[in-house]
DNA sequence: CTGAAAGCGCTAACAC
DNA sequence: GTGTTAGCGCTTTCAG
């Protein structure tokens, strides 16, 4: 009586019900070195008949090599950005014949260090994080790493020697506010997501995100080589929770002579806005006006759309995936700072204040 | 002279320099079985000093479990739903002990077939599904998913015993209604998100998903007791394109005696209501009036902000893991067919037309 | 309480 | 062109 095999089929079973060795039932299913056609249509035939399927995690145990790739995106990905973020790299890593693990760490530093410990005794071929760090951390280093590779999207870490993916955020930020200019508004807002501040404040917070960072240089730049004096611009540094931000867009509409534009730093931001204007029955557009960064469908579909700073977030995590897997198949690839080009979607939400002063009078 | 580690250490290294065998070692470092606590000790020091990191394929090897459970989401996560009961999924898992590997197939009954094997080869321990198809499939028989527990989301397959956590969609559908009726709306139009149809149509397509078919019923039921005449509604079955969604509210709106709300299966449809409206001028809540099913953060922001059938989106995701894992680890659970009940959000997308009769004269 | 040894399913030298 | 064999790194009987 044959070794009854009891649980799903192995290559040795197939193997033998073939009547051919392991190796030659591998090399069959598996499409390598030198094998007989005959003998390798005949394998998979009888594969296919015993409901053969190979077992990926002998596989990967055997060659090193997982064909999955860790995604450590932090932050809900209810935002924005991060969701389209989530589906471009699944997909993109799919078509290249990579799986991706995930993993959400809520901006914090704690839980990405754990998150890519796990991700790593996973033995993932590599890693595309969105770094929560500010400053260079010691769990990103290639020994914490086991000089597996690593692509950061959206931020960079400067002084970090990583492969980065991220926009133009400093001329997107600029050009908001030329545009905002462009249309005659002279007292401008600007509400800034910052981790680590309380509820908000005026004050800049030392440590930011490197988009962050670029917003708000491309912002301060542009205002002032449009020559609108500090006294004219209000800067409200924001915990990235409605409550902050709702709070601090009451603050910046209540001064005596509040901003008649807001510029927001991403879409939670934006959100307060929206929603502090509606509970006020101010009208987007022509109260109050608003122009924020990264798009939505929901933006657009609003009355008046919205106009942003739209960031090509399909193409930022291909780029990522593609530059991943390249340097995992052939390692020993140039670290490259790609940052993607930004564009402005004007819509309906800033008002002219030039064709139609009367809405806003200084 | 020794034989030198070259790689990254291993079990077997952390044994030799603690001078005890491989066997004592995985004792000590996974903590089980019998073993002396100066040992044990000894051991995770030695381990430290080495940065010894377990390597989880060569353990799930051994044991048969990866730990790993499988997401197969279909369509967009930039849905409003999906993005939340990924999230809801991620961070329940990890909860438990597990990393979700993620795909994503755009509602294409191939790629969820695809994506299911390329799972099950990973040797994920289970599946959670959102599946897309309306029949039963041959691709989730025990026998394709290895006897690997599953359980659905969102979606029912009816005659699939599967475990499935949806929510009361009829009931939600029901209550939208009575909703508007209550507020004097007689004229009422549905638009209706279905796949498979090209473009929009009147006609009610013969498969639908488990989601769809409950709403359209809790619709149904509700109008026709709120005795509200068929010649009163007009159904519109919409592929779920912007193109298409658009071109259907054109047509809902062009109607001899439109309907004076609209009801949206989902957010894609309602998008397109808003889009629409906004471009013909019309104010939402007053020219025409909308409620869709599912929530999000921007409908609440509108101004009107939308009134919705809120879905327990993150615990239907915790349930979802909590039962799958629950299988895993102790297989042989009953299935279960839990739904979880809904809430209809009132807000301002729903003309008063009895308090305020000269918004709509029939 | 600890060690020896087997083996999870697969691939890749190396022989023939 | 095919078979033999040796592991990948780990856990787990089974002895002692």
């Amino acid at each position: 009586m044959p070794k009854a095999s009891t649980g799903k089929p192995t290559i040795v079973d197939v193997a033998e019900k073939a009547g051919v060795s392991r190796a030659t039932a591998s090399r069959a299913l598996s499409n390598y070195g030198r094998i007989n056609a005959a003998t390798q249509l005949h394998v998979r035939r009888v594969a296919e008949e015993l409901g053969y399927r190979p077992n990926e995690v002998a596989k990967a145990m055997r060659r090193g090599k997982t064909k999955t790739i860790g995604l450590v995106i932090v932050a809900d990905f209810t935002n924005a950005f991060f969701d389209r973020a989530t589906k471009g790299v699944v997909d993109a890593a799919r078509e290249l014949g990579y799986q991706v693990l995930i993993t959400n760490t809520n901006e914090d530093l704690a839980a990405e260090r754990s998150a890519i410990i796990t991700l790593i005794e996973k033995q993932v071929d590599g890693l595309i994080v969105v770094p929560a760090a500010t400053a260079i951390p010691d769990h990103l280093t290639p020994d914490q790493l086991d000089n597996k590779p690593i692509v950061f999207i959206d931020r960079r870490i400067d002084g970090l020697q990583v492969t980065s993916i991220t926009t133009e955020d400093f001329q997107g930020a600029e050009e908001a506010v030329r545009h905002v200019l462009s249309l005659g508004h002279k007292r401008l807002g600007f509400l800034i997501a910052a981790s680590g501040v309380a509820g908000f404040t005026q004050e800049r917070p030392p440590l930011l995100l490197s988009t962050v960072e670029d917003r708000i240089n491309g912002f301060a730049k542009a205002a002032s080589d449009g020559g609108i004096k500090p006294k004219m611009q209000t800067w409200l540094y924001c915990e990235d929770l409605p409550s902050a931000s709702e709070a601090a867009v009451m603050r910046l509409l209540d001064q005596p002579k509040p901003p008649s534009v807001i510029l927001t730093s991403n879409n939670d931001m934006a959100l307060a806005v929206l929603k502090v204007a509606g509970n006020r029955q101010l009208t987007i557009g022509k109260d109050i006006s608003l122009v924020t960064i990264d798009d939505s469908q929901w933006l657009e579909a609003m009355s008046p759309g919205i106009t942003v700073v739209a960031r090509p977030v399909e193409e930022l995590s291909r780029i990522a995936v593609e530059k991943l897997v390249a340097n995992i198949e052939e390692p020993g690839q140039p670290e490259e700072q790609i940052a993607l080009p930004v564009e402005l979607v004007a819509r309906g939400s800033v008002a002219n204040l030039i064709l139609r002063p009367e809405l806003w009078m200084e």
